[in-house]
DNA sequence: TTTTGATAAG
DNA sequence: CTTATCAAAA
């Protein structure tokens, strides 16, 4: 028996949209720890790990272990029929293969139940090591969001460099060159829109522009976004989820192509 | 002669809006009683009704009992170029194949006149009785909207069931079910947000989605919506336009399939 | 071109 | 939170 009561439904309403376009099915598991996941987006090139953690629910019942295969689709189909005030519940009975997520209005006037089938996905679960990061970027999530878009008019992928002064954001298409440079900023009214750089070591790595546009469909989970950077290492791109925990991105770094060997795959 | 002053334009222009999807030609019956149509949609399977009575004008000229064949899908084109504040002046001589729609702005600086063909349209007007219902239904007009939209993203059809406690939409489709159920509600701040239902007996039947999404289309007329429902009867989904009169819709119930029968059609 | 979703303003 | 305007997708 499996029953999470969400006060705040727009939270798993926004959960679903951030990850749909990456993953197209996955496995949700349900421990005493909380409500998470964890898979590879379809070309198995970027990482998802989403955890809820069972104090951020009204109401956590769990009584054991189980994972829950779902296609995102048609579970974001479901929760978009939820409003944006109405609490969710996820219920499932132990050996059923169907999820049901009950939706209530705030004014308990309306009450909701979508079931859906589950699905049988065999996924391998990575242990992520917890790795020392040469630097870590915070900066507003809008921000991080408005220059992947427009540095993926320009070019294919980015170049993060971060050095003490700040963090640049670089880019190299048909038409042109592009670099947007953001220094360090804690001294403004809001918290959240400080950029804030921890640097042990400057690192600069390149990714693809697709991913990082994909990720940034979590901005409205979070006002911040924190981006962890080392040479050799998948970067981490992190929205932290209020009171309950976060989603994260993973993506490894373009091995980095000579100066004169600008797009040797086309 | 005909000369029909309407102070709020928008009326017709939503009016048009809220039909013309549905309907493509039809005739416009002008009688000192008022402004009406009556239409059977493209695939004769719905009906619209519309009355603007003639009290609801400012001036309201009508020498003698005038039936106008129009392109609704024409029609609305040239409302749509009116103002929303627009005064709306519907004219047309006697004998004429043509009528005029004349628009004034509030300030006066700006007078339009559209003239528009009419066409020759061999309509049945059908008598519609007055029939009791089952169980009749008022509820927030964009609640139902909503209703009919989430709905329609999971199956193709609705069951709408009314007891005393309440009305429940269902559907079912290819990913899972899905079930709202609306409680009678009467306590709330604002007449227009209760859920109101009068019921002789419990009725439970089967409509098209697609048919039910056509009809609220005229959500933007007003703040409540009617269901009235009979077994055996069409439903009628009626909204109200204040001070004038209705725009009611039927749709015959589809016969209900039995359980083990589902999608016999695939 | 038309319909639907997103976003910004009230 | 609702509505109006605009942009993207079918």
């Amino acid at each position: 028996m499996l029953e999470l009561r969400l006060v705040q439904g727009s939270l798993l309403k926004k959960v679903l949209e951030a990850i749909k376009d990456l993953v197209t099915d996955a496995n949700f598991d349900c421990s005493a720890t909380g409500f998470s996941l964890q898979a590879m987006d379809s070309s198995h090139v970027a990482l998802v790990a989403l955890l809820l953690r069972s104090e951020g629910f009204e109401h956590y019942r769990c009584d054991r272990n189980l994972s829950m295969g779902m296609n995102l689709n048609n579970m974001a189909k479901m929760l978009k029929c939820a409003g944006n005030d109405d609490i969710i519940t996820i219920k499932a009975d132990d050996g059923s293969d169907t999820v049901t997520f009950m939706f209530e209005s705030p004014t308990q006037d309306k009450i909701s139940d979508f079931e859906m089938k589950l699905m049988d996905i065999d996924s391998e679960h990575l242990g992520i090591p917890e790795a020392e990061y040469h630097a870590i970027v915070r900066m507003p999530s809008a921000e991080f969001a408005r220059i992947c878009k427009d540095l993926a008019s320009i070019g294919d992928t980015v170049v993060i460099s971060v050095t003490k002064e700040g963090v640049k954001f670089s880019t190299r298409g048909d038409i042109g060159t592009a670099n947007i440079v953001l220094r360090q900023n804690t001294t403004v009214d809001k918290p959240e829109e400080a950029t804030i750089i921890e640097m042990n070591e400057p690192v600069s790595l390149t990714f693809a522009l697709r991913y990082m546009n994909s990720f940034t469909k979590a901005t409205p989970l979070s006002n911040t976004v924190t981006i962890s950077l080392s040479s050799e290492l998948p970067v981490v791109v992190e929205y932290k989820i209020a009171e309950m925990g976060y989603i994260r991105f993973y993506l490894a770094p373009k091995i980095e192509e000579d100066e004169d060997e600008t797009k040797p795959q086309v």
